[in-house]
DNA sequence: ATTGAGATTATGACCAGACATATTTACCTG
DNA sequence: CAGGTAAATATGTCTGGTCATAATCTCAAT
């Protein structure tokens, strides 16, 4: 008890963990309370919550109050994505970064887009469209629209020095936000950027965020050819 | 302390969110120790921590022993993926699910997927093309490659009942795995699966699995054409 | 100036016990 | 038998401690 190699709470999770999964408690089937847990792994009761508390949080067990903790029938598998900041990005992979803002202008918000931009028709927003490089080479198209009044300070940006992308992570800090993954057949101005044919397929991220349920910025960021978007599990 | 409205742990988590958001405690800043806080919210140091360690998890703030905490420079965004079953992902919007193998033979593993599945050129895999439905339109079409020695079990199923997908799931419990999104334009296969012309724009998933260092399966899921999908911040 | 030993300190882990809360189970009543 | 109430119980939270550990700081010896 002086000198542990692990702290205990893991040991005890990870030989829960064992047991969710080699079986020893099938899917479904209750196991052991906190308290005959407890006393098998010669611990405090605290200890033991500790561990279960990071397998339910995994999704891997269910707890309920009085009806004890049960085995997860089919345990979501969950992914994580880190969303990063494109030029830390391209830099993370010791390459030259650079951006071209082609276009900027205020308007009114398009019809079409009040379903992912929850904003009535006619709010005034910022459109912005960028290209981002990697090495010189076409890295990533990003049509932009920002509510202009969620987002103190916006006109005064040109985002010459810093791309609209990082400006806003650092000075509009979102609480919520949503993201959509799908493919595109490039039009003849994405074709034009990235120098294919028209027609290529083309990955693009959708994100949408926001904060105190006030949308401040739909970003819609079409990727380079053959690139490919990847996360773990 | 008698009754409240909520846990007090998260009252204080939510203080504490309150003051990084709105900069009270500006980015990089040290934020006072346990035993302060404690004090100010008059209550005990594990209470605090509990808030904290939750904070820590978010990425939002950085502890570090001797050295204490303080409020992350830039905050790591981190969207979170439940990995459906396809069966249940369908059902879940009450559309009818099915599914058809198209194809079923065991070879050799291809040189080229040497990189996502760190099997030696040789190995024998189970090769496998799926279709999935929804509503009878075609959904997804699932090509997998299956290490035949990762899987006990694997020969006897014909996934005519169960898809190779679901079945692996409940069969083979991986410990890790990986997924790469992209955009493919249709080949003559894929455009027929989906009764779209040559050289569409298709979205696809790669997910490779693994469990305890030895690999098992890899899945290249490609959707039907217009799919989105969808995750949240 | 550099290095290394020791004191200092904030977080991390743990414990034993207490009370709170959500559910289920058992029981009691109409 | 239906419906409501009370007891039982497993998890959830909190307290007020102790000890462990990692990082930093101090200061002296090289």
């Amino acid at each position: 008890m002086t000198s542990r190699e692990t702290a205990s709470w893991l040991q005890i999770r990870d030989e829960l963990l064992r047991r969710v999964r080699e079986r020893v408690w099938e899917p479904g089937a209750l196991i052991p309370g906190e308290v005959e847990l407890a006393e098998e792994f010669g611990c405090a009761r605290t200890t033991v919550n500790r561990a279960l508390r990071e397998l339910a949080e995994a999704g891997l067990i269910t707890r309920r109050r009085r009806a004890g903790t049960r085995v997860s029938i089919n345990p979501p598998h969950k992914a994580t994505l880190t969303i990063p900041i494109i030029r830390e990005d391209v830099e993370a992979r010791g390459a030259s970064y650079r951006h071209v803002m082609l276009h900027r202008d205020t308007r009114l918000l398009p019809a079409h887009l009040g379903g992912a931009f929850h904003l009535p028709e006619g709010t005034q927003v910022l459109y912005t469209v960028t290209m981002h490089y990697e090495n010189d080479r076409p890295y990533i198209h990003e049509e932009r629209y920002t509510h202009f009044a969620a987002v103190p300070g916006l006109e005064e940006q040109d985002f010459a020095q810093i791309s609209a992308n990082e400006w806003l992570v650092q000075n509009a800090p979102f609480t919520g936000g949503d993201m959509a993954f799908f493919a595109i057949t490039a039009t003849e101005d994405l074709a034009r950027c990235f120098d294919v044919a028209p027609g290529a397929a083309l990955f693009t991220v959708e994100r949408s965020t926001w904060n105190d349920q006030a949308p401040i910025t739909l970003a819609r960021m079409t990727h380079a050819p053959g690139y490919r978007m990847r996360m773990s599990l």
